[in-house]
DNA sequence: ATTCGGGGTGAAACGTGTTTCAATTGTGCC
DNA sequence: GGCACAATTGAAACACGTTTCACCCCGAAT
């Protein structure tokens, strides 16, 4: 990304991280960052997609993070959760952040919801690896691309998918962290054991 | 709910029909229903609290037809199914109606999830009553409130996290209505059954 | 060096959600 | 009937995302 927009990027996360999504001012993006507000629109066609823009930086993070220490763990579900344990730690540390980036990421516009599409398919991608406990990279050293349609592909899909309806209710304060892990730990060994919990 | 709220309510459902969340906007809502701008907001706080309060008239909706003829099958996947198809023909028939309550629900306001949360409560009911085969109704005819914590209950509310994102999915075009109930039938078989369909 | 074209700039304007407020209307109560 | 009080109205104002436009600057091609 080029520089100008990395720094208009750099500020609408700081603005986030203060505030939220509404402290996201677009003109205050443009003075921050010392561009005109004609050049921000000229980068990102909206404010929902430059904070999608920003969620790129997070997610590539998420899999630096992912990479360096996987999770471990001696069954699936152990290794899943230590995912999610990850994606906790990482995104949700700054709350406002994230909490901006899933509203920015729900506007149901067809354009991001496409590129959200290329980051659930990333998450999978690491769902997948933790289940087969193997981080599998490619010549560069990047997570590799895997093959769709595997049984684990369909379960990290399922598992992603479940993810993604229990973040939506933390951020709307549904619940909080701790029990939207429990949650997800239930829905996994459901998905992964085919069985509910013993309550 | 009071008659000058139903009939704000119902220009805002028209609209919605008509051009989706856009559509919608307050004045022409005020000047449709024949109030004032300011009476539209001693009602409903914001916009997406009137298009969720629309909501409300459509899960009552879903809830008439799934009593009145509830999904049947030989089989758990067949009957949850049959759920399924019921809100899609129901729900998504108005696409554009559907899309923007979709939008609204994804605001994010705290207040506006919590309402959420009761409508997926009343989903994850009819799942469950689904998954025994079995409505049960209460005193007046509707369906009764059921204990919390069974096993079909974690299913259920699985189940519907799954739907969840998928709506969300299909309202950004990321599939299409068949393909989001194929996706939905590879998730239930991994949920009731324990292992993903072969492929 | 001149010209050209594509960003960049600054400022104004627009659209729509939301708020505010004074004036009016309606309603229950004495 | 007259009064008190809340709801409604109409209109204006405000906030912020978004668009527009006239002008400027700079690097590349001639």
């Amino acid at each position: 990304m080029e520089e100008r927009s990395r720094r208009i990027v750099a500020t609408a996360i700081d603005l986030a991280e203060k505030g939220g999504f509404e402290a996201v001012r677009l003109r205050d993006v443009a003075a921050d960052a010392e561009v005109a507000l004609g050049t921000l629109y000229r980068r990102f066609r909206s404010k929902e997609e430059l904070l999608v823009a920003a969620l790129e930086f997070e997610v590539e993070n998420l899999e630096k993070r992912f990479s360096a220490r996987p999770p471990t763990g001696t069954d699936e579900i152990e290794r899943v959760m230590g995912f999610f344990d990850l994606v906790v730690r990482g995104l949700l540390r700054r709350q406002n952040l994230a909490r901006a980036l899933l509203k920015a990421v729900s506007s149901g516009d067809p354009e991001l919801t496409q590129k959200m599409a290329a980051y659930h398919a990333r998450i999978e991608r690491m769902l997948v690896m933790a289940l087969r406990d193997e981080v599998m990279l490619d010549a560069e050293g990047n997570l590799a691309v895997l093959a769709s349609g595997s049984r684990e592909g369909q379960t990290a899909e399922t598992l992603n998918q479940v993810w993604y309806a229990l973040l939506m209710g933390w951020a709307g304060g549904v619940h909080g962290q701790s029990s939207m892990l429990e949650k997800m730990r239930s829905s996994a060994e459901l998905i992964l054991r085919g069985s509910a919990r013993e309550l």
